[in-house]
DNA sequence: GTCTATAGAAAGATAGAC
DNA sequence: GTCTATCTTTCTATAGAC
């Protein structure tokens, strides 16, 4: 019997209520964290219902390792476009540290390191580990080309990196995005003509 | 009628009960966050009851005040006590951040920025602005006593705390200590001679 | 001040019809 | 694939005896 027509729509409105569940995921994580937002949020928030939400994802853990790798591979994709841009290495730093960011909302990756459902389990912690991973060595590259001994290299970026963590975080902890700018700045300076 | 000695009795059981509790809330609050954390299971980290609980801390707000309060003040002595020693001002900036940390478990304070629980209150957000602000001041200063203007030490002293934060966040994120050193080394490689 | 018992609400998920 | 109804456990607190 024919019924190609009633499967193939079957399947669009699958996928759709699928991606709506992991934007809306992808959003109140970055807002609140991934412990504190609740199943029934992300229903509310998409639209969906909640028989779709587990038939999509069976547990709270697989609709955040969804979301997580979504935001980790995007945000490792957005460095990797400013660093690996054209000009010098110093101008491709500094337009990776300078880049508009949403100091006082936080990275939403780096705030997953003191989420308590992240870090209690290793799937979810796996893309988090990756994405700073490479982007340390991103960052180290181009410390490379500006003339740096592969090990320097690799500690300039681990700093820098950490100066846009520990940026978030004081933009975050008084509420003002001059933290960040500031930070940046700061360090900025320390590597200009060296 | 006498009744001192029981009434002694009554409040030195009480002070203890109030310490234990604030105790349990801070390490497991340092361990798991505020918002991943029960009033339940302080209780039974603590041994005390549930009524002796909600006695002294009529809400679980109440409870984290009083121990963000505590865990904040007692990182900024802990800072000061570093900062305002002896030796040259390198000298004390470099043992300030190079002081024994536990990176691997993050910083309780900064952690706290990413806690939903702490967020959505002015009065639990307090102690935590309080803390940077202060340990900005602090550093800067040193910077300032080592030959830089105001202005660029205050920048310099934002960088520092937030290569410290940023070194939590890495270390916690590659679940090594090693990240928080290199972080710190590269920050001071910068500032050497400088 | 401390204890035990109780309670309303929400979290996280399952059951089974459609 | 999606929906509604149901369920268990935990959270955050309250009540009231001692």
């Amino acid at each position: 019997m024919y019924d190609g027509g009633v499967k193939t729509n079957y399947q669009y409105r699958g996928v759709d209520a699928r991606e709506m569940l992991v934007a809306s995921a992808q959003k109140l994580f970055a807002e609140q964290g991934v412990e504190a937002t609740s199943p029934r949020q992300v229903l509310e928030d998409s639209g969906v219902g909640k028989g779709s939400l587990y038939h999509h994802f069976p547990t709270k853990r697989d609709l955040a390792h969804a979301a997580i790798d979504r935001m980790s591979v995007a945000s490792l994709d957005n460095a990797r476009s400013v660093l690996m841009s054209s000009g010098t290495p110093f101008e491709r730093l500094s337009a990776y540290l300078t880049k508009p960011r949403d100091a006082v909302a936080g990275c939403r990756v780096g705030r997953l390191t003191s989420d308590a459902t992240v870090m209690a389990s290793d799937e979810l912690q796996q893309p988090v580990h990756d994405y700073f991973t490479h982007l340390i060595d991103l960052v180290a590259e181009v410390f490379v080309e500006a003339g740096a001994t592969p090990k320097r290299a690799r500690e300039r970026a681990i700093t820098a990196v950490a100066v846009i963590q520990g940026g978030y975080v004081l933009s975050r902890a008084l509420d003002d995005p001059d933290l960040m700018s500031r930070a940046v700045t700061g360090f900025l300076d320390l590597i200009e003509d060296r």
